[in-house]
DNA sequence: ATATTTTATGAAACCGATTGCATTTTTATT
DNA sequence: AATAAAAATGCAATCGGTTTCATAAAATAT
């Protein structure tokens, strides 16, 4: 029970050359169907099993997807990865992850570590700085696929999967205009990542489109997580000009505002209009129920994996051809925290056009 | 650029055999140290790197550490990936992570994918059957350290990690009681987990140690998801007796009921006190704040990391000797969705005792 | 019956790092 | 200076599939 079984045990056993079994075991067309079924019969008999380390030096190949996240406990992007290992596991193709904890330094290790590994393709939501990342250029060097997801890169080269992220927050904007807000305020992160700055821009042009003013005062950096909410609130409350408006760039950290907010006796939406961003669970259980933009995980991390495994070779049903830039549909989804005016139904507003 | 360097080039540029260039850039002791710089120079300069095929193949290590989790979108199970990750970054292994979705056939297909990846080694939390682990055999006899954690198998030869359940359960339900509560109701999960198995056994002995009849109908059980909080709240309206406590297994979940509950128009928590379990963000959001059982998720990835990585032989700073089951310490974080009584101070009570 | 094509199998090199054992070089000891 | 001990290096086998090229066997064509 001890020894391994190779290749050459079944050889010898059936008095065949190893590299029959070889072939026979990789369902090569050319072996003998007699042949073949004695050898698969030989082989679970003497208890064999593949040795990929051999098998990968010759092929060149891991069959592993790396996959590099700034974190893997947030809702958002654990959803994402949910997505991706669905996918791989089907299409045969194992997950290595690892986590960049918002910083730099980090990434590059991680980033190494994949190239050192070997992994057959790589998914990357970048750190904070889409203009640093030569430490990638060995993965296009080698010619290794490279996808970036949510927190793209400029790269010519690779695929980016994204939403319409001026789309969303322009609409989110323009809804709180609509309810009658006049001042809105918005919360959002480090304003390198792709993410943020093209929200902030939705956010100008839907003030632009509605002769608002675009005021500097009125944008707060954080990182957004749980603690910000306090930050966020205390530096509304330090406003001369009280704001009856706040978009939030992420829900958990919207929802501490709110919690926050009531706590200084600030009515929601009454006094401020609230929305947020991603439709996590959480969203559609605080109170009021958060105004936000669902912002699909899970299906991207499908779409993403899919794309790759399609570049990889892989067996796959549908045919995805390799865009530059692939665009995800998200959609403002309407509840309580923002509905200043006539409390109407809770409604959708589909934005942006599906994968183009 | 297009041909790989191997140690056989470097060996050759620098006139030495590839022995040396081997045991070089492995930091073997017993390398003049002139030599291994100049080694070093020549890697870096040729633009080296390893072939961990080759290598692989020949030391029988993969560096890979497998892990197996029901769901990778749960607020707890990416909160111990997460510390897995981080731990295991640092020990200089790679993380390849694959989810059962609650499906025993998917946990036998990642199992035995994880056996012919080769894991070093293999963390796992189980989906529904601690009984039915013949597909973690192959592991067990290969002796490739297996641990599990949290939703844990009675397995004499694997570690594993959990918290008292029992205890937790008991305290939380002890709580209700202290608060007045004479009618508590408790949702759980699968009964063959034994995660719910022992919170069960932890609310019953709450009921017996304070004289309460344990009734088999006020346990109600469901996949505590999100949506389980309509089916959950039905079942406690339909009741005769009308219940004025609810312990669920799940904070998502808990807090999913008390919408509903508020929905209906009963007031959390005059006239139901609630407490969750997990101290999830969402408990700290929701309105009124819920009680809940602090179970460390980042912590638990850790520490089962550190323990594996320890029996690994990697490098780990503390010591930690292999015990049978490591047993985290957990608290009730008393908030305002149980405090029927004066709404005291919100306290926090310790439970079990740290890792034994 | 012979030539030609097709099908099936095998021999041996190869992928690139690791390691037990042997050898050479250097340093320390008497 | 001779000998012993320690340090540094090298040889060659090994890990176990994969693949190229050659060869043998069977099937088809002439």
């Amino acid at each position: 029970m001890d020894k391994e079984i190779t290749i050459y045990d079944i050889a010898k056993d059936l008095r065949i050359s190893p590299t029959t079994v070889s072939r026979a075991l990789n369902h090569h067309p050319g072996v003998n169907e007699q042949t073949k079924k004695r050898i698969f019969h030989a082989a679970n008999e003497m208890g064999y099993r593949s040795n990929i380390f051999a098998s990968n030096l010759r092929s060149k190949r891991t069959n592993n997807i790396g996959v590099i996240v700034p974190r893997l406990n947030s809702p958002f992007q654990s959803s994402v990865i949910a997505g991706m290992e669905k996918v791989a596991n089907e299409a045969g193709f194992n997950l290595v992850i690892s986590q960049s904890l918002e910083s730099l330094e980090k990434e590059i290790a991680n980033a190494n570590m994949m190239f050192n590994s070997r992994v057959d393709g790589l998914l990357v939501s970048l750190v904070n700085d889409p203009a640093n990342i030569d430490h990638f250029k060995p993965f296009l060097k080698k010619g290794i696929p490279l996808l970036f997801f949510d927190r793209i890169a400029d790269e010519e080269q690779c695929t980016g999967i994204i939403i319409d992220n001026v789309q969303a927050a322009y609409n989110a904007t323009q809804h709180l205009i609509a309810e009658g807000c006049k001042n809105i305020v918005h919360a959002l992160g480090n304003i390198k990542i792709n993410v943020y700055a093209n929200r902030l821009k939705g956010y100008r042009y839907a003030l632009m489109d509605n002769n608002f003013p675009f005021l500097e005062e009125n944008v707060i950096y954080s990182d957004l997580n749980e603690e910000a909410g306090e930050y966020i609130v205390q530096k509304i409350l330090n406003m001369k000009e009280k704001p009856d408006g706040l978009f939030v760039s992420n829900d958990s950290c919207a929802a501490s505002c709110i919690k926050v907010l009531k706590q200084e006796g600030i009515r929601i939406p009454e006094d401020i209009a609230v929305v947020g961003f991603n439709n996590d669970m959480l969203s559609r259980l605080i109170e009021p129920n958060l105004t936000t933009v669902n912002y699909p995980g899970f299906e991207m991390g499908e779409i993403a994996m899919k794309s790759l495994v399609h570049r990889l070779g892989g067996l796959l049903g549908e045919i995805l051809q390799s865009a530059n830039t692939i665009i995800l549909r998200s959609e403002l989804i309407i509840r309580g925290s923002s509905l200043k005016l006539g409390k109407s139904k809770e409604k959708a507003a589909h934005l942006s056009p599906g994968p183009n």
